[in-house]
Parts: structure tokens; C-alpha cells; sequence
DNA sequence: ATATTGATTGTTCCG
DNA sequence: CGGAACAATCAATAT
């Protein structure tokens, strides 16, 4: 780990490629599932189904960027390189192109919130100490769950 | 063989 | 209020 590059201990890694003034970056955490099933498991599940963070606007572009950026450089091998590119276009982009960005963005973390609101009751279900403030109420379902604005953008793809 | 890193930015949560 | 951690991705690399 850590390719004996770090500093002394602190920074995570993800290190350095501008350090404008931001806060910093660290690196992902833990990986297990992967490569199908053969694998069976790794060893690092831990919830059954927790909610991962939905993704922001950037990375919503990103996965049709990165369809794109391949397409056209089936060479290039490096996540890394789409990342630039991807963050160089981001910043291109205008509000307006965005936009339909962000309001998937803003669905996915709607989404998100209502996975994390299932998941902690999960939660508090299995556990049984004393205290927890989370109310359980179960009262009746939320009124008004399907009410969709936004226009469904389905498909807008004309080609 | 599998976990990890690398790079982007945005979002989200904890102290 | 601020910052640290983590979201996808995929190949290469380290353990």
C-alpha cells in the first residue's frame, strides 16, 4: 500500500495532481464485489445493502463522457485520463448543459435519501439498546409519493 | 488472485 | 462551518 510515497503518515492518497487550494482528496475505501461472481466474496461485506452515495452531477456526466472519450481513444486504458478530460469538459460545459445533469443528480440523491431512511430503520430494527431516538412510528405511508415533476426524460435521444 | 490505486469533481455526513 | 471520505470506472500494479 502506498507506494512509500507519502509524506509521513496523514494524506490519504489520491495525492497531489493540483492542489489549488481545495481541501485535498483522499481515496475510495473498500472494494469486494467484483469480477462476476466468482469470486463469491471477498470479505469486506458488511450491510447487506447499504445506499452508496448517489452521484453528483459531474458524474452523471462523466458516464456518458466516459462512453464517448473511450470511443474515440479505444487506446487509452487510464481511468485517470478520462477523469481529466471529463473534469476539463465539465468545466466547459455551461450552466444550461448542466443542468440536465444536476436535475439527475438531484433525483439520484432523492433517491438516496429515501434508501438511507429504509436502511437506518433496518438498522434500529436489529438493534435493540435503549435509547435511539428514531421514531418509528410507521404511521401511514407518506401521502403523495407520486407526484413526478420534472418531465420524465426517458429518452430524448434522437439520433 | 484480489485489493488497491489512479484522477476527475460533487455531494454528503460527522465533529 | 469545514473538511474528510467516498461516489464510477477499468486497467495496471502491488501485496
Amino acid at each position: 500500500m502506498k507506494t512509500a510515497k507519502g509524506k509521513g503518515a496523514a494524506k490519504r492518497e489520491t495525492l497531489k495532481p493540483v492542489d489549488d487550494g481545495k481541501v485535498g482528496k483522499r481515496k475510495a475505501a473498500g472494494k469486494a464485489d467484483k469480477s462476476g461472481s466468482k469470486a463469491k466474496k471477498g470479505k469486506l461485506a458488511k450491510d447487506p445493502n447499504k445506499p452508496k452515495r448517489p452521484p453528483s452531477a459531474f458524474f452523471v456526466f462523466l458516464e456518458e463522457f466516459r462512453k464517448t472519450f473511450k470511443k474515440e481513444n479505444p487506446n487509452v486504458k487510464a481511468v485517470s485520463a478520462v477523469g481529466k478530460a471529463g473534469g476539463e469538459k465539465w468545466k466547459s460545459l455551461s450552466a444550461a448543459e448542466k443542468a440536465p445533469y444536476e436535475a439527475k443528480a438531484a433525483k439520484r440523491k432523492a433517491e438516496y435519501q429515501k434508501l438511507i431512511n429504509a436502511y437506518n430503520k433496518k438498522q434500529e430494527s436489529t438493534a435493540d439498546d435503549g435509547d435511539e431516538e428514531s421514531e418509528i412510528h410507521d404511521d401511514d405511508d407518506e401521502s403523495g409519493q407520486g407526484d413526478d415533476e420534472e418531465e420524465d426524460d426517458d429518452d430524448e435521444d434522437d439520433d
